[in-house]
DNA sequence: AAAATAAATTAAACGCTGTTTAATTTTGTG
DNA sequence: CACAAAATTAAACAGCGTTTAATTTATTTT
């Protein structure tokens, strides 16, 4: 085995990710390059194809960390003590705000899809689901049959991304009075007291 | 003036604009290009770019098109003497099946993103509004305030597309329980429950 | 009818892209 | 020191969106 001796492929490895999410940071996802993401790190392609498939499992890679990300800061606004129903507008709001802040990182996770195959591989997978999971903890709270946790936990969490994404991609135009936080306060809030009511009878 | 006398601008841009979308349909927007769709007419770029600014511009009308002919699937499925949380239901469900039946076209109006410019040009705008407009109609058939019933057309249909557009990437994992319908008839019975229960009080 | 003009159309070029290949450098080992 | 293997680069391929200049075609003018 021989190397260059500067940096281990791990270190290539991390500083391409790195670089190609500051580039996504600053100008989207069609800012990144492959060519580009080698210049910067102070190598060429190639070196590129040896620690990664291909651009577009760079990008997953980046977009897994960007998942990650967020998946930290929902939890860290979670507080135990309370009530299911704040708890899920919460978990709304911090991912209304991590798009707001992020935007271009955000949009890339959305944005990118893998040409040929129709799946994403496990390890993004697993990623997905587990924000689903997080607020299928708190739905099985307010109900404990499981199909119906799992379902309004699907149910919420897409349409809080649905207005997200309708949002950030400009297809969404909202009047003055309406805000973009009073959306999802309106779906959390009407989505759960409609639930409720259906578990009561 | 003079012409190859075989097309007028309007054919050409007819049928490139035809041809486009056919190629959409098959194979999704990467497999769109200047260079297939005017070989698939008989003509070479140049022609493309006398009747159209860029490739964007030429897959925007694409997706207006496509945009129009969900709108017109919309407009068929209501019966004026349904109840309107009937009429929201057929609605959401219309959209949908339409995604299902054409998920390429249907992908490509969200896929695509127009590099530079943040806000859609004003006739695709208008496009996308019409179809909130037509949610609208319906709540505020529900409730007669203006402000409320937008806010709810904007929830509803965002909420819909939200389920939609994760389904359709892949990145809604559904256990074989639930299916995507369930899901949508889901957030409407259960918005509109809660968001009729809010007006009562 | 021939010549001049204007538009339509093509061909070619530019600089970019992702990816693959072969050539080259560097390194660790026998 | 030589050999082999790995790392790295350079070059090539086929394609891309877009622009430019050249060329064909049709219309108008003389």
């Amino acid at each position: 085995m021989a190397r260059r001796g500067e940096h281990s492929k791990y270190e290539i490895k991390a500083m391409a990710l790195a670089q190609a999410r500051a580039l996504i940071e600053q100008g989207g996802l069609s800012s990144v390059s492959a060519r580009k993401v080698a210049g910067d790190i102070g190598y060429t392609v190639g070196s590129l194809y040896m620690v990664f498939d291909n651009l577009d499992d760079l990008i997953l890679h980046v977009n897994a960390s960007t998942l990650d990300e967020l998946y930290g800061q929902l939890q860290q606004n979670i507080r135990e003590d309370d009530a299911a129903s704040v708890t899920l507008k919460k978990l709304a709001h911090t991912y209304i705000d991590f798009a707001l802040a992020n935007p271009n990182c955000w949009n890339a996770v959305f944005e990118h899809n893998v040409a040929g195959s129709t799946q994403h591989p496990e390890w993004f997978q697993r990623r997905v689901d587990a924000m689903f999971s997080l607020v299928e903890q708190y739905t099985s709270e307010i109900n404990a049959n499981h199909t119906q946790a799992v379902k309004a936990a699907r149910v919420l969490w897409c349409g809080v991304h649905g207005i997200c994404v309708l949002y950030m991609t400009n297809k969404l135009h909202l009047p003055d009075q309406v805000e973009l936080r009073v959306l999802v306060e309106d779906l959390v809030d009407n989505y759960l007291t409609g639930w409720s009511k259906g578990i009561e009878e």
